[in-house]
RNA sequence: GCGAAAGUGGCGGAAUUGGCAGACGCGCCAGACUUAGGAUCUGGUACCGAAAGGUGUGGGGGUUCGAGUCCCCCCUUUCGCACCA
């Protein structure tokens, strides 16, 4: 240890000694217990940004802090390496995406080293090299096999920018999730997986994980699953002998029905429209819907202006034999529910706009409980099936009214008893419905993992053998630009022969949504060279579920809604034991910069100029203090609006902790006590010869020992910097030479300061393992210390200030012991000068004593 | 439009969950050391006031001995959703 400190050179030297000493490899046969601490991987774009750092140094911190509480901590780090710049890149530059890829990672697995992220890279994975891919491919073929793979022709969300399609996630808000832009449809066929057979998974197991998941990802979730619960009901056409299906959560305001309301894609539009003399008009009218949809445009804070079409035909509502018209209109989507509603103007809001544009009945059948007996229909009714003037939809749940036999009953029960009734009749029931449709994954694309078919004249579509895998990308392929994939442009990839009859076939030319690569990325660290399973069963039990996940929250729905599924699939395989694979989940802020001549902030990035370079800030100010200081700006999950300025507060912290390690280190005039046996407990020197100072240093320390750990376990990181800046502020005031002072000094000080240091290390990993080698600990690394333990009995106030208030505010402070008496408190209180001067003149009506807090004096 | 969260010094933010508002840091002010200071150290820094004291956590009301914290109304910002039957 220098006089001086020079975060350059002591960065560089742990780094080393770390990666010599493979200090921070996870081992299985540790026999202390697990955690798993995870970030998500990043995409290896070429340089590490501040948002990057922030992710990384809250996993770091957590990362450290566990080891040295004992744990044995695996802290992997990979590549998400499939996706669409690589692409880009190659059209643009000419560079291959496998080249363009491998560089960015050497580059960016350098920026991770300078920044010290104690990662254990021996397991470190890529999810475009063979030997991981291959096990996405092997993945699909257990689930083609479960039949959770299928294929299918649909219209699908198609990014006219990228030319790809999006899944529904990445294509939420109707804008591409990428690029932002308008999001268009397109009919192809894609593959499917199908993650609908889990919905309600996904919806009752987030129960297991809400202790540890913010709520707003979890709502989030909630409402991308959208169950739903309601009933279906069958309507007989007339005339004809077919049914229309509509479900409806209100089935209690089935007698309110005045028209059945069909999707413009519903399957059974044309049957419909058979002989009729409108039949053209109608179908033209629904191509015109689904048109509009397709292109439906920027401004999605208007809502579409409904629209629809009688068709003329008639259903029978079953409940009491009377006759609905059935309409078309835009209004009803045919991916929901069953493409076909009741309409009930008196109770939906749509129902009753739709109604009021075309004239259509508005029937009210449910009227508002007061005091819990039946009131009067809302708005004058006069009863009877007579259309009534209604301003809007009464949409609550009440009382049903002009509803046969249920009239009478409440809503809630009705909606049982209708159900039940409609079963029992054949023609209903009740019925649970999801929003979450399959995800699609894929992607006429290059890079991303070939979907291991072949389709074969004779055969069909055949499934690549296991022994076959992986199903390898082609080093030579030409990127057009145009939207094919350019797998089709490879013969050699393209051109194969039948697993089943040899005859000359066809690859498959899609590749698969880099998703599926994240969604079981964790898994691999468990076993990242195993070569015949994804991951050996009894590894990654030992280290999964993940303990602490940290990323940001614009993966609250695509990625953290796949690993759950993906993790119920692997359950269903037998590979795991669990339902849910994360039991934490931190979702960090942006770190965002002014965009230079506007006010806004947004997160770094190089399009928009804002980016900062984390390189230029280690080397300005070091690794450490740009870690300490990124982590004590703000909360972890607050936006944080970066500024250089207090950048600078850092180091000085960093450096006033130095000097004063420097001061008092061993080997200074050899003042420090030799290392005792029960290290800082020392009990012989716990409470006698202590000077009024040593002992509030003492103090001190164990508070603040109490107080990090504390924060630690709610991962409060800044205020937990703002501790160790408080006991270096102690350090800092406790006025003792190191040359002169007393063995009870040198041990106080030297408690404060290894505590401080280990502290210290989860934050600014180099600075402390220079400053703990400086101090005597020259044989082992920081990793192996031991994490202080505060003594509540060292922490304890020897003296209080209790504040005494009169009528509520602050007049005066008493300072008292800590076990005083309520009763001695309160007269200590009474007596003081200033309170009595407050107090003059008026009667002392009550005092309020809160033991250890304040007193409350309240006079009249 | 619907839903959720949040509004605290010049700034980032603390506040043991109903008990001293503003910890810690940035910035700023003054001083010291310096040929020099964008280095370092010391002190100060919510607002008004010379002081005593008063005021103060978006605004208004309420509950309470006591409210940044709980309740009601309003305003603002951010985020999520987008006709989901």
């Amino acid at each position: 240890m220098d006089e001086k400190y020079f975060p350059e050179t002591i960065e560089e030297k742990w780094q080393q000694r770390w990666a010599d000493e493979r200090a921070f490899e996870a081992r299985e046969d540790d026999p202390r217990p697990k955690f798993y601490a995870l970030e998500m991987l990043p995409y290896p774009s070429g340089y590490l940004h501040m948002g990057h750092v922030r992710n990384y140094s809250i996993g770091d911190a957590l990362a450290w802090y566990k080891r040295l509480r004992g744990f044995n901590v695996l802290h992997p780090i990979g590549w998400d390496s499939f996706g669409q710049p690589a692409e880009q890149a190659a059209i643009k530059r000419g560079i291959q995406p496998r080249a363009w890829t491998e560089d960015n990672i050497v580059a960016m697995r350098d920026q991770f080293k300078r920044l010290g992220i104690s990662y254990d890279w021996s397991r470190e994975i890529a999810a475009h090299r063979p030997e991981y891919y291959k096990w996405d491919q092997w993945f699909f073929l257990k689930m083609l096999e479960r039949g959770l793979a299928y294929k299918r022709t649909s219209a699908v969300n198609w990014c006219p920018k990228e030319e790809t399609v999006l899944s529904n996630e990445q294509s939420s808000g109707g804008v591409c999730w990428r690029c932002g832009t308008q999001v268009t449809k397109k009919e192809i066929e894609q593959w499917y997986l199908r993650i609908t057979e889990y919905a309600e998974q996904l919806v009752a197991d987030i129960k297991e994980i809400e202790a540890g998941w913010p709520e707003k990802v979890l709502k989030r979730q909630r409402d991308w699953v959208g169950r739903s619960e309601g009933a279906y009901i069958d309507f007989k056409v007339k005339d004809q002998d077919e049914k229309i299906r509509v479900f409806t959560t209100r089935i209690d305001t089935i007698f309110g029905a005045t028209a059945i309301v069909i999707a413009a894609e519903h399957p059974l539009l044309p049957k419909l429209l058979e002989g009729s003399t409108l039949k053209d008009d109608l179908l033209q009218f629904a191509e015109n819907i689904k048109a509009a949809r397709a292109i439906k445009t920027e401004d999605l804070s208007e809502e579409e202006e409904k629209l629809g079409m009688n068709t003329g035909r008639l259903a029978i509502n079953p409940f009491n034999g009377e006759l609905l018209p059935i309409w078309v209109a835009n209004y009803v989507l045919m991916d929901y529910g069953a493409g076909a509603v009741m309409s009930v103007p008196a109770h939906d809001e749509r129902d009753f706009e739709f109604a009021q544009k075309y004239t259509l009945a508005i029937r009210q059948v449910i009227a508002p409980v007061v005091h819990g007996q039946q009131s009067e229909p809302v708005d004058q009714a006069s009863g009877g099936d007579q259309s009534i003037e209604m301003k809007h939809a009464f949409v609550e749940y009440g009382v049903l009214v002009n509803s046969g036999e249920w009239s009478g009953k409440l809503s809630t029960d009705a909606i049982r008893e209708l159900a039940e009734y409609a079963a029992a009749k054949g023609f209903g029931g009740g019925a649970v419905t999801y929003r979450i449709r399959d995800w699609g994954i894929s992607r006429q694309r290059f890079w991303g993992a070939p979907i291991p078919v072949v389709y074969c004249e004779k055969c069909g579509m055949v499934p690549v053998p296991e022994k076959d895998l992986p199903v390898m990308l082609p080093d030579n392929a030409e990127f057009s630009g145009t939207g094919e994939s350019p797998l089709k442009s490879v013969p050699e990839f393209l051109n194969t022969a039948c697993p089943k009859c040899g005859a000359p076939a066809m690859r498959e030319t899609d590749t698969m949504d880099t998703f599926v690569d994240s969604s079981w990325y964790f898994f691999r660290y468990c076993d990242p060279r195993n070569d015949g399973m994804p991951f050996d069963t009894a590894i990654a039990a030992q280290w999964t579920p993940v303990d602490q996940y940290i990323g940001g929250d614009s993966h609250a729905v695509m990625h953290l809604i796949y690993t759950r599924f993906w993790t119920k699939v692997m359950r269903d395989l037998g590979l795991v034991k669990f339902n849910e694979p994360v039991k934490r989940l931190l979702t960090q802020g942006m770190v965002t910069n002014r965009v230079e001549g506007t006010n806004e902030w947004k997160a770094m990035s190089k399009s928009l100029g804002n980016g900062v370079d984390p390189d230029e800030m280690i080397e300005a100010f070091g690794a450490d203090a740009t870690r300490l200081f990124i982590l004590f700006a703000a909360p972890v999950e607050n936006e944080l609006r970066w500024s250089e300025t207090g950048i600078e507060g850092a180091v000085r912290f960093l450096r006033r902790v130095w000097i004063m390690v420097y001061k008092w280190r061993p080997g200074y005039a050899g003042i420090l006590p030799a290392h005792t046996e029960d290290g800082m407990q020392a009990g012989s020197l716990r409470s006698q010869n202590f000077s009024d100072a040593a002992r509030a240093l003492r103090r001190k320390t164990h508070q603040t020992i109490a107080r990090v750990t504390d924060d630690f376990e709610k991962l409060d990181l800044n205020t937990n910097v703002a501790a160790l800046m408080e006991l270096s502020n102690a350090l800092g005031e406790f006025n003792v030479e190191p040359a002169s002072a007393s063995d009870a000094d040198r041990f106080v000080a030297r408690e404060a300061i290894e505590a401080l240091v280990i502290m210290l290390a989860p934050f600014s990993p180099h600075i402390a393992e220079e400053m703990w080698e400086g101090l005597g600990h020259e044989g082992g690394l920081l990793n192996s210390a031991q994490w202080p333990v505060a003594d509540p009995e060292l922490a304890k106030q020897e003296e209080l200030e209790i504040p005494v208030q009169v009528n509520g505010k602050l007049r005066s402070r008493v300072i008292v012991s800590p076990d005083i008496s309520e009763a001695d408190l309160r007269e200590l209180a009474l007596a003081d000068s200033k309170v009595q001067s407050f107090i003059d003149g008026h009667k002392v009506v009550k005092v309020i004593v809160v033991p250890q807090r304040l007193v409350n004096v309240v006079v009249k």
